[in-house]
DNA sequence: AATGAATGAGAATTCATTCAT
DNA sequence: TATGAATGAATTCTCATTCAT
């Protein structure tokens, strides 16, 4: 399955194999898996139907493979750094969008994978593994410290944590439903959500008797 | 195709219907729409193969059934009733509590209709026009009336509503991609999401104390 | 199967044999057997599918049926009544546009049945036996008789009564393919074969002249 | 679909065509169009059901296919080479035992492909315009010609046209229904159908002095 | 007798995968 | 390695026929 210790050749396997994924990736987005033929990921490609075997196992293999180039480039954006509270607020609106600038740009992938994901128990497992749990815990550990120092309020840190990636997620299979509001004003979006889960909704006034707040954007 | 004007009949057949796509429902939930066959679904409910085809044009209406039986859920649910400010919190965890206490037990129906909904353009289309845009709307609607209201702070409302939405439709997601605390504890999630989004994370004190509000983007 | 021996339960037997007979007639013509199926043919007679098996044994049956009807009506019409050396030529041309005027307006009919009679080796055989081989033995009697009064040249009777049969059999399946000519002109038709098959096509003046007239075969 | 511009893989594709047609003939011949499976005809090649797709877009393609290699027969065998009158007795009895010897051996292609025509109106135009219309119209002109030079009597061109042909026709199909003399008697049937269509069947006596010649229509 | 829903065998077609070249 | 024709299992859908009402 066209391994090789030269290196010369292990660079012409990776790039024949990004290649097919790309292909994959295109055709699986705008067909679904199961719609995608070989031949038209192979048309694609620019090559023969069989030589997409000389690469990979299955066709199934293919979703494997975009799901693990997707690993990487996730994996290595999940840097959260501190922020110390001043500019907690600052950093949380960058982080989003640095986030949702490294997601939409991809949304067509997760069109393509998301589906099997949803139904294909095996590949399931395998992305909540290596890509969800990861994540969570980041977030909560994250959280936890926020929470420590009195930076944020507290929460119950496991479930704040899914409440705010299922928010980025929700918006992200809203915008493949979709929705354009969402796809076209993503930059704007960050400065929203952290309106909405650091600030919240609740008028700066009436938590004054509470404790005096005053308003995000206008 | 199983028409009938004699009311007897017309139960007789809804409820053949109703049979059918309890056992497409799960079937597609469990298999996908692609690897679910007509048999697998006919043997589900019972019934020989040949006579899903009296009641269905094609396995894809199948899935425009389901989909159209959700609506009816959908739309019965969505009365966005008043709440005073007073008890506005106590409004929003209800309401979220009601959505998700309606949404989280069908969660395979989502699982079995997402997945092609994501890929199939024109099933999309119909889904975004007849559940999304007009949820929108109604919450678009409910923010803004809260809005001028004072109740909440002042923020995009269309985004906000997005935002809102795309929570409870990134977790239901999220549950279906195998989290299990979504899953499990989504009776409190309500709570957390209220906090989260009504009060914020900011704690309490801080906004007043630590620094005087400039706002976001410029 | 709908037998009775009560004369009134026997005229609607019949009755509703020819409804289901002409409708499957229509459906079979516009179709072709195969295409047909038997709720086209029920809906067509106004009656539900189910009624069909109470007169006719199977779909093949029907196939059947619309032969054994037109039996009758060709047996009938096969009196080669004698005509004088005088009025022969009279009597073909009347002959010919007798069989035409019952043949043309039953075209329909021949395209519902022919396609079937030429794939199927029973049905055939059954044709054959009981329409093509009588008719046959007709009209070479016919000729005979002709050729022993010296009212028509020596010729082989057997391959003449073929060649004239074949002829208006050969135009009736142009028709059928789509020649307007001989669906619209067929009664100017039976002059022209006529002339053809009595007078010859050779010029009047050239048989006396230029060859001493040799027999056809014998 | 199997389109190759080396010249090797051409032949070996106009090969596999044939070998596909041939079997494809074959079954449908003795099956008929609809009773005959992709399965039976594959078998029948010595291939696989599916490579016929390769070949071939679908099982009416087939039948288009058979149909264009008949028209290549048809279409080369249709030059009425010029004839002089003194031998055009002969010129036709050649003609006609010539046609019928192309024919009478694809007797079984048309027992294929005719049921299909029948009541296909698709393929039934498209049929009449590549080889019924143009074939008429070159007998047409043959006649219109030999009418001019005084060669042959006076006659509706359109109409004698149509008839020689359908006689032709007619013959075919009457050995396609179980006719054995026909099948049997061909070549001698060429010399009647000259006794007939040229000599006409009126005695050589009773013309010149039984009564004067009377024209068929002009 | 009439109905028409239910049945399930059967057919066309698709397409992942193999393998000879 | 690359190719793409060949394979044949698998799937959707049709429709003649049956039978309970």
């Amino acid at each position: 399955m066209a391994e090789a210790h030269d290196p010369i050749a292990e660079l012409l396997i990776a790039a024949r194999r990004n290649q097919i994924l790309d292909a994959a990736t295109n055709v699986f987005a705008e067909k679904g898996f199961h719609r995608a033929t070989i031949k038209d990921i192979a048309k694609t490609a620019g090559i023969a139907d069989g030589t997409i075997y000389t690469y990979f196992a299955s066709k199934a293999d293919l979703l494997l493979g975009i799901l693990n180039r997707l690993n990487e480039t996730e994996v290595r954006g999940q840097q959260f750094t501190e922020g110390s509270e001043r500019d907690f607020r600052s950093f949380l609106v960058a982080y989003l969008r640095h986030r949702m600038s490294l997601l939409w740009p991809n949304a067509e992938v997760f069109r393509a994978v998301l589906p099997e994901l949803l139904v294909n128990p095996h590949l399931r497992e395998m992305y909540y593994q290596q890509v969800i749990a990861p994540t969570m815990l980041l977030a909560e550990q994250y959280f936890q410290t926020q929470m420590e120092h009195g930076y944020v309020r507290k929460v119950d840190v496991s479930l704040a944590a899914r409440a705010s990636a299922g928010m980025i997620l929700g918006l992200l299979v809203l915008q493949l439903l979709g929705d354009e509001q969402v796809a076209l004003r993503w930059e704007e979006l960050a400065e929203v959500l952290v309106t909405l889960i650091f600030d919240g909704l609740r008028p700066p006034s009436s938590e004054a008797s509470v404790e005096p707040q005053r308003n995000a954007r206008e």
